[in-house]
RNA sequence: GUCCCCGUAGCUUAGUGGAUAGAGCGCUCGCCUCCGAAGUGAGAGACCGCAGGUUCGAUUCCUGUCGGGGACGCCA
C-alpha cells in the first residue's frame, strides 16, 4: 500500500503548494474513477475538502468522501477505495501512502522532499510569499476610524482601526487597489459642543474639575475631552444653555465667523491628534474626507435633488414628521420601551439641514463615483506624509490656491466595492444607505456596498472600577460614554502597554518597546470574533505572554536569534539543499505544513475579512516554531550536514514567513528583542 | 412590539456540516553547565445554555425556549 520515490528529482515536480498539488491529484483520480464506473456526473459537483489529517496516524492530509456517497450511488467505503487504487497506479511524485479509513481518503508525502518543494518557494518568493493577484484591477473602498472631532480615541475607536487597517492589508495582499478613507465627521452636534465649551470659558460660565487651562503635558484632543464632559454637565444642570448649542450648531453649518473657522480649526487640531495616536500603531490612511466638504461642495444638496426626483423621498405634511424628507420604511409605526416610534428613516429635518445618514448617502454615492454625473466638483490635495512614508490627501470643497498640488479627482472613490467599518449598532442606518441607492437604481452599488459590523468594547468591572465607576450593582462589564468620560483613552493604553513591557524586561529600547506594545495592542484589538464583545481588562490586554502579540514577537526574535548565531559561528548556510535528510522530526513537518498553508489562509481569511482569523493563524505558525524550536537538536550543535542545511533552510523560510504575516498584521517584525 | 448578536473548562475565548471540541489565563508537578524562560513538558478542568428537528454525520443548519447585550431618535 505505499509508493517510494525517488527524494531528489520529486521536489521540482510538485507543482504549486501541497494543498493544490493534492487536490489536483485527487480530482484527476477521481475523473478517472467516475468514468470507470460508467456515472454521468460533472467533477464540480464532488467538493474536494482537503485539510490536515485528524491524526497523524492517519496521514499528512485527508479528504472526507462522505458526502460523495449519495451523488455518486455508492458506499463511501467502496468510493475511497476505488480512487485510492487508481492513484496507487499513478505513482505520483512525493506521495508515500494512499490510505483509507473511514469514509476518508489519506494521503501521507515524501516529508523531506515535499519540505524542500515548501522552503524553495518561500526562499524563491520572499516578501512576496503569500501575496495574490486575484484583485488586481479591482479598486475597493475602505472607510475605518471615522472618529467625531472633537475629543481623543477611545479603546472603541481602537478596534476599528485596528481592524480597519489589517483589512487594508488583507486586501492589499491579494492584490486589491485598496483607498484607505478616514471620514471626518466635523459638522455633528459634538464639534458644536466644544465650541460652545470654548464660549462659555471664556466669558467665565465653565468650571473644569482639572482646571481651566489646558494642563502642562496634556494633548490638545485629552484636553476637548475634559471639555465635552463639562459642557456634557453643564447642559443638563441649565438646560437653558441648549438653545446655545442649537444656535451655534447652525452657525457653525452657515459659516457664521468667528465660529465656523474656530469648528474647522479644532476639527483640524483633533485630527492631527488621532492621526498621530493611530501612527503608534502603525496605522496610515489614503484619504481624509470631511462630511463638512460634502456639504460645501454640494455634493448632499444635488444628493438630495436627485432622492426626491427619482421619487425615494415623500414629504408629509403631518404626523411626527411633518416638514420632513423621510424614506419610508416598513408598515407604520413600531411599539418601543419608549413610547411609539416610526419606522421611516428622516433624512432632512423640518429646519431643512440633512441628517448623518442623509450625508451618508451622499458620501457613499462618492466611493462609488455616481456623484460625477451630478456636477459636484472635490479638490484633493496633500495633507502631509505619514510615519510609513505613505502621503495622506485631503479632501477639500473649494478649489485652493493656485500653487498647490492639486491630485486627479478621479483618482479617489470610484470603487468597484465599498466596506465601512463601522460598529453593530450601526447597522440599520448602514442598511438604510444601501437601500436608499438600491432604490435610486444603482443596484449593482448596493450589492456591493458592505458594512464591516463588529461588536463593542466595553470596560471590564475591574477597569471600571479603576476609572471611578461605581460598579457596586455588580455588572461584569460597563458601557464606556465619552460624554460622561468614562472611557480607557487610546493613548493611555499603548502608554500603559509600553510601561509594562519596560517593566518586564528593563532594559529594553525605547523603540522596541513601543514596537512590542504596538503588536500587542493590535492583537488584542483583532484577535476576537467580530461578534464577540471585548471586555477590556488592562491586566489582559496588556499581559505580555500567552496568546499575545508579543508571543508572536518574541517567537520571531527566537528564530531571528538562530540566524544570527548560525552567520556568528561561521556557517554558511547552503544555497541549495543537495543531499536531505532521511526523514523529518513531527515538528518540522508540522511547521512545514504550515508556512506551506499560508499563501492559501491568507487567501481564506481576506476573502472572509475575517482579521481574527488571520491572527489565529499567526498565532499557530508562532507557536509551531516554538514547538520545532523546543523539540529539535540546536542547530549550531547539529552534526549531520544534511539535517543541519535543512534546518537552517527551514528556520530562513519560518523567518520570513513570520515576517511577512506579521507586516500583514500591521506589525514592525522586531529581529531583536 | 419588530429585528439583530452572544451563550463552549473557574475566567477570556477558537472553531464558516466531518475522525478524540483547539488555545490562553489561573491551578498542580516538572524543565535554563545545548540555538532567547516574554519560552516549554505533563496533569486536572467542557453532557458546546436547554428542548425538539434536518442529516450517514450537528458546537456548526432550522424551530422553539431560557439567560445576556444591542438596534428601531427631526443625535451622530
Amino acid at each position: 500500500m505505499s509508493i517510494t520515490s525517488q527524494a531528489e528529482d520529486t521536489a521540482s515536480m510538485i507543482p504549486g503548494d501541497l494543498y493544490d498539488y493534492l487536490v489536483s491529484l485527487t480530482r484527476q483520480a477521481t475523473a478517472t474513477f467516475i468514468a470507470q464506473e460508467g456515472i454521468a456526473i460533472e467533477l464540480e459537483q464532488l467538493p474536494i475538502d482537503l485539510r490536515f489529517s485528524a491524526q497523524a496516524s492517519f496521514g499528512d492530509y485527508s479528504v472526507p468522501l462522505q458526502s460523495w456517497a449519495k451523488i455518486l450511488r455508492r458506499p463511501p467505503i467502496n468510493i475511497a477505495k476505488g480512487i485510492a487504487a487508481i492513484l496507487q497506479d499513478m505513482q505520483a511524485p512525493a506521495i508515500t501512502e494512499i490510505s483509507v479509513t473511514n469514509g476518508f481518503l489519506n494521503y501521507r508525502l515524501d516529508r523531506p522532499a515535499a519540505g524542500r518543494n515548501v522552503i524553495e518557494r518561500v526562499l524563491d518568493e520572499g516578501a512576496d510569499f503569500g501575496q495574490n493577484d486575484i484583485g488586481v484591477g479591482t479598486k475597493v473602498v475602505v472607510e475605518h476610524t471615522a472618529i467625531n472631532s472633537n475629543k481623543a480615541a477611545h479603546v472603541g475607536h481602537l478596534r476599528n482601526s485596528c481592524l480597519g487597517d489589517t483589512l487594508v492589508r488583507m486586501l492589499r495582499s491579494q492584490g486589491y487597489n485598496v483607498e484607505a478613507n478616514n471620514y471626518i465627521d466635523d459638522t455633528g452636534v459634538q464639534v458644536a459642543d466644544v465650541v460652545v465649551a470654548f464660549t462659555l470659558l471664556q466669558e467665565g460660565l465653565l468650571e473644569l474639575p482639572e482646571g481651566n487651562e489646558q494642563l502642562p503635558g496634556e494633548s490638545f484632543d485629552y484636553y476637548c475631552s475634559r471639555l465635552y464632559v463639562a459642557v456634557g454637565r453643564a447642559y443638563e444642570q441649565q438646560p437653558e444653555l441648549l438653545e446655545r448649542r442649537k444656535a451655534m450648531m447652525r452657525a457653525v453649518e452657515h459659516g457664521e465667523e468667528p465660529y465656523a473657522q474656530l469648528a474647522a480649526d479644532l476639527s483640524n487640531k483633533i485630527v492631527r491628534a488621532h492621526l498621530a495616536t493611530m501612527a503608534r500603531l502603525n496605522i496610515s490612511y489614503d484619504l481624509l474626507t470631511w462630511e463638512s466638504a460634502i456639504i460645501g461642495a454640494g455634493l448632499w444638496q444635488r444628493t438630495f435633488e436627485m432622492l426626491r426626483d427619482r421619487g425615494v423621498l415623500e414629504h408629509p405634511e403631518e404626523g411626527p414628521a411633518a416638514g420632513c424628507w423621510i424614506v419610508p420604511f416598513g408598515n407604520g409605526d413600531a411599539q418601543t420601551d419608549e413610547g411609539e416610534r416610526m419606522s421611516d428613516k428622516i433624512l432632512v429635518k423640518s429646519d431643512g439641514t440633512a441628517t448623518y445618514t442623509g450625508k451618508d448617502i451622499a458620501y457613499q454615492l462618492w466611493k462609488f463615483g455616481l456623484s460625477d454625473s451630478l456636477g459636484v466638483d472635490f479638490h484633493f490635495v496633500p495633507w502631509g506624509r505619514q510615519h510609513d512614508g505613505r502621503l495622506l490627501w485631503t479632501m477639500l470643497a473649494k478649489k485652493p490656491a493656485d500653487d498647490t498640488t492639486e491630485a486627479d479627482p478621479r483618482r479617489f472613490g470610484h470603487g468597484k466595492r465599498v466596506i465601512t467599518v463601522i460598529d453593530v449598532r450601526q447597522s440599520y442606518l448602514q442598511q438604510v444607505v444601501y437601500e436608499s441607492l438600491r432604490r435610486l437604481g444603482y443596484v449593482e452599488q448596493a450589492d456591493n456596498s458592505t458594512h464591516f459590523a463588529y461588536e463593542v468594547v466595553t470596560l471590564s468591572a475591574a477597569t471600571a472600577a479603576s476609572l471611578g465607576v461605581d460598579t457596586s450593582d455588580g455588572h461584569e462589564s460597563y458601557a464606556m460614554s465619552g460624554r460622561k468620560g468614562i472611557e480607557v483613552k487610546a493613548d493611555d493604553l499603548i502608554n500603559k502597554a509600553v510601561a509594562r513591557m519596560q517593566e518586564t524586561k528593563p532594559d529594553l529600547p525605547n523603540e522596541t518597546a513601543a514596537a512590542l506594545a504596538a503588536s500587542a495592542i493590535r492583537y488584542f484589538m483583532i484577535r476576537f470574533n467580530q461578534q464577540q464583545i471585548i471586555t477590556l481588562d488592562m491586566d489582559e490586554a496588556l499581559r505580555p505572554n500567552g496568546d499575545t502579540g508579543v508571543y508572536l514577537q518574541y517567537a520571531y526574535a527566537r528564530a531571528n536569534s538562530i540566524l544570527r548565531k548560525l552567520d556568528e559561528s561561521g556557517y554558511a548556510i547552503p544555497d541549495q539543499l543537495e543531499t536531505l535528510p532521511d526523514q523529518l522530526e513531527q515538528s518540522e513537518w508540522e511547521l512545514l505544513r504550515h508556512i506551506d498553508a499560508y499563501p492559501r489562509t491568507l487567501a481564506d481569511t481576506a476573502r472572509a475579512l475575517a482579521p481574527n482569523m488571520l491572527g489565529a493563524y499567526v498565532y499557530d505558525l508562532a507557536a509551531h516554531f516554538s514547538d520545532f524550536y523546543e523539540h529539535t537538536t540546536p542547530i549550531l550543535k547539529e552534526s549531520n550536514e544534511a539535517v543541519k542545511a535543512f534546518r537552517a533552510q527551514l528556520v530562513r523560510a519560518a523567518v520570513q514567513t513570520m515576517a511577512n504575516a506579521l507586516r500583514l498584521m500591521g506589525f514592525v517584525p522586531l529581529e531583536r528583542i
